[in-house]
DNA sequence: AGCTGTCAACGAAAACATTCGTAGGTCAAT
DNA sequence: ATTGACCTACGAATGTTTTCGTTGACAGCT
């Protein structure tokens, strides 16, 4: 299993739409996308096939408008992101990011619940 | 005021050493830097004539070796960041950050309990 | 058969980021 | 006054990512 690229913005905003709706062509991307990146089709074409040579994303060439899919777990990019991150803008602190991710992006009463839930869960670990 | 450009991934390693060590030379920042990065000095100093015409730091030129700082807090760069992840890479979802970050980068007990601390309080704000 | 709209492929330009060599200035010690 | 160490400035090469124009193929319609 040779390691996957980290991918580019970009890349990342495809992949976006093609976890949220599933295997989809070049156009149905392109269309989601519209919105937030003003660009050509060409280019969304261009970029999804650099995606395939680097193996971000399979493509199923059986009939003529290809369909494409993510290759990557969302949340095995999210990790990859995430530790990312917590090295090149946090100084290696994890909880600085939490802190940062809770207090200016609020979250719901059911997800602030679901979180405290694996806050608990963490401290049973640190007792043994 | 005029919006200061998003951080490159090297403008951001020499941040990470003003924002750690305060107003620094050319020369201790590379310093500083050449374990994480083997590169030449003349390039870090580039970097840096860069980001000051940008606006990322601030230059005192009153003495022959320039002093460099920071003119972005380190609280509102990491804003930035976590903010733009949360939409790029998470769909818009700050809890799933949150519950990534958790989950596989540990935090120490004292840590946990200040993030828990936020939960409670964030919480409270909720019934109100 | 000829037209039209849609597609993938390709190549090249443009934009952006990183890297370093070289030159010229200043300063202090010899 | 010359040398050597250290500094900034500048320009250019390299690398990476994004962008799009053009081409040729295919399919459906008239």
């Amino acid at each position: 299993m040779t390691k996957l690229p980290k991918p580019t913005e970009g890349e990342l905003a495809i992949l976006q739409v093609l976890w949220q709706r599933g295997p989809s062509t070049v156009r149905q991307v392109h269309e989601s996308l519209d919105a937030a990146r003003a660009t050509g089709y060409t280019t969304t074409l261009k970029l999804m096939q650099i995606m395939a040579e680097k193996g971000l994303v399979a493509r199923d060439q059986s009939s003529r408008t290809h369909l494409y899919s993510a290759r990557l777990p969302q949340a095995q990019t999210q990790r990859q992101f995430v530790t990312d991150m917590i090295a090149k803008v946090f100084g290696g602190s994890s909880a600085q990011l939490v802190m940062q991710a809770l207090s200016t992006h609020t979250a719901s009463k059911e997800e602030l619940a679901e979180i405290r839930q694996l806050i608990e869960q963490k401290k049973e670990e640190k007792k043994r």
